[in-house]
DNA sequence: ATTTAAAAAGAGACCGGTCTCACATCGAAT
DNA sequence: ATTCGATGTGAGACCGGTCTCTTTTTAAAT
């Protein structure tokens, strides 16, 4: 049977009507399912649909009521397994609730973002969750507001900002990743980030980290280190971290520099597969020669030898948390804006030993 | 300053034309950047619209014209990075051509599919791109390519189905990775994949593997172990590793039976990763107790100890592939389907040895 | 100065649904 | 029998753009 595929005109409401005999109205009362109609009535415009083969335009019908059924994501890096996995979270909910996930991805970029959302709202989205990728910038967020977009934040909130925010609890989990690293000795700790940098610069600003995600993991270490009596740790806080080359620099300035870490802890997994990486091929043994703890139970981490140590974020939940706080605000109340923090907890494997 | 979101009706062309004193028609060329407009005329609206606070509404737009500038993509699974590195490829791809994307998750399973499918339509996506869960059903493709919707399938292709596909070399990339470890004395391989079935459960028919890829691969399993003169290779070919109990079960069985298998090929890196950790705890080494080939280069492939040997499946091409495909189609031509095989390499590390 | 074509602007239909409102029908209550 | 309310159906406006068709303005050609 050959697929002498027609490619005519879709179906609409009013075909379906004058083919079941019966006004436009009442077809689009059946077929859309509101309002009253007889069985009889009911019955016949089915069957005339599906022998037509209606499939209702999403898009006219979205125009008149004003809903979408659809929320937009903006992520950062759909390749990374953190946004992966909190896209899932995000649409398990969704889907539940009935709606549908339209994701975009900023590459991080701030440009790359504002077009996302213009975009999304454009497509008038029911509501958004977004990773900031400069939490300094929040123009084109709150003009999103002003539209009347409800709007979560995800990951990374905006201070200057009054609107919803799921973050994890990123100064406390890297204060405990610190002090986990401090109870085996160590005293010089190195943090490395993947934010745009210099090899060998360090963090002496907070405008060097627009992500508040990182910017408040940096305020918990450094804490951490200066309760441990440690000056100057700042200047172990590294930048640029951006793909495995660079991050191979990074890690060798701070192998040769002074003081010399005996333990570095990774921001998210990306960095952290990619240090881990550089010191198989330096030769170090971990975690002998060097201690690691990362960001996030990514897979990878469980099947290294020795096994990672990580900051376990519970990203999934975070996901879900998001999607049904914007649900629950695309369905009612204009209650006050509210930022849900999600604790996290130490995996301990085995990439922290003592300091040498 | 308070965010007093006036959370007022959206700015449409008519507000704006009013605005700027011109016809609404007059106002929506500007606005939509087609027709002719006098320069004064144009800066007035421009600058009308920048005051308003004008946001063009997408849906409006693609209902008249009947193009949304969306494609739409399903997928088995995002959080694996195999689809999700596929998606990077057709986002980047899609981008450039100014066409959007909407993701949607099909967990495998034929009936969220056809959901899936049958959104995408109504949201008139300009085109799509799935990744079939079940080669055997092409009743919802092939009536989505009734309605006239390009379609182009990734990673799958449907035999019955005249539509374009892009796949991997399948069954080429199966051969190469069964006669790389033929080299090194194997005889009795094992070849484990994710589809539902018992522990214990080997492959007899083709109708077990409803994804031609992992059929293919199979088939090109079974071709060079039969070259090299192993009756009863089908016995090795094993179901069911679904998640990691269930893949331990299947490594347990496969280490427990006659013949006992001497390297594992894995079917794809999740049961790939799978598999390694099952040995892992079983306290294998790899590769001298047992030597293991995965498809798919993923990352965590690189840190293991052995590094472990991978057929490489150049997947972001695959995803741009299908992606351009799909434009072209959706652009121009209605050419005869076509079907893409994409070649994979395999990349030789640490986890195969002498067989034992 | 007059004709003519091209460019600019306006009026209104249209896309495919939803929704309001009016009208018709019907059984139950008075 | 009459009134009433509920239920079912139809007619047509509407959402916010695009697009065709017509009219007016402008510039070029005679």
């Amino acid at each position: 049977m050959k697929d002498f595929a027609p490619s005519k005109r879709p179906v609409t409401v009013a075909d379906v009507a004058k083919s079941a005999k019966v006004s436009k109205a009442t077809a689009a009362r059946v077929l859309g399912g509101y309002g009253t109609v007889s069985d009889k009535v009911r019955s016949q415009v089915t069957a005339a649909a599906a022998v037509l083969g209606y499939r209702p335009n999403e898009l006219a019908r979205s125009m008149t009521t004003g809903r979408s059924g659809t929320i937009g994501v903006v992520v950062g890096d759909i390749e990374n397994a953190f946004f992966s996995l909190a896209v899932r979270g995000i649409s398990d909910v969704a889907r539940t609730a009935g709606f549908n996930v339209i994701i975009a991805n900023s590459g991080e970029e701030l440009s790359a973002e504002k077009a996302a959302i213009d975009l999304l709202i454009g497509r008038r989205v029911d509501g958004l969750i977004v990773t900031p990728s400069d939490c300094g910038a929040s123009d084109h967020l709150s003009d999103a507001i002003g539209v009347g977009v409800p709007l979560v934040l995800f990951d990374r909130a905006i201070p200057a900002l009054q609107v919803d925010a799921v973050t994890g609890a990123d100064r406390d989990a890297a204060m405990m990743a610190t002090r986990h690293l401090q109870s085996f000795g160590h005293r010089h700790i190195a943090y490395v980030t993947a934010r745009e940098g210099e090899v060998g610069e360090y963090f002496t600003d907070e405008s060097q980290l627009p992500a508040t995600s990182v910017l408040r993991r940096v305020e918990g270490f450094l804490a951490a280190q200066s309760a441990n009596g440690v000056q100057d740790a700042h200047r172990l806080v590294r930048l640029g971290a951006v793909d495995q080359d660079h991050t191979d620099a990074v890690v060798a300035h701070l192998l040769g520099g002074t003081p010399r870490p005996s333990a570095i802890i990774a921001s998210d997994s990306v960095v952290g597969l990619e240090v881990f990486r550089s010191l198989q091929t330096r030769g170090l043994s971990v975690p002998r020669d060097i201690s690691i703890i990362s960001f996030f139970n990514a897979d990878w981490t469980t099947v290294t030898t020795p096994p990672i140590t990580v900051v376990d974020q519970p990203v999934y939940e975070m996901g879900r948390r998001a999607a049904e706080r914007l649900i629950a605000r695309i369905d009612g109340g204009a209650e006050a804006s509210q930022h849900f923090t999600i604790q996290t907890t130490l995996i301990s494997r085995g990439s922290v030993g003592q300091a040498s």
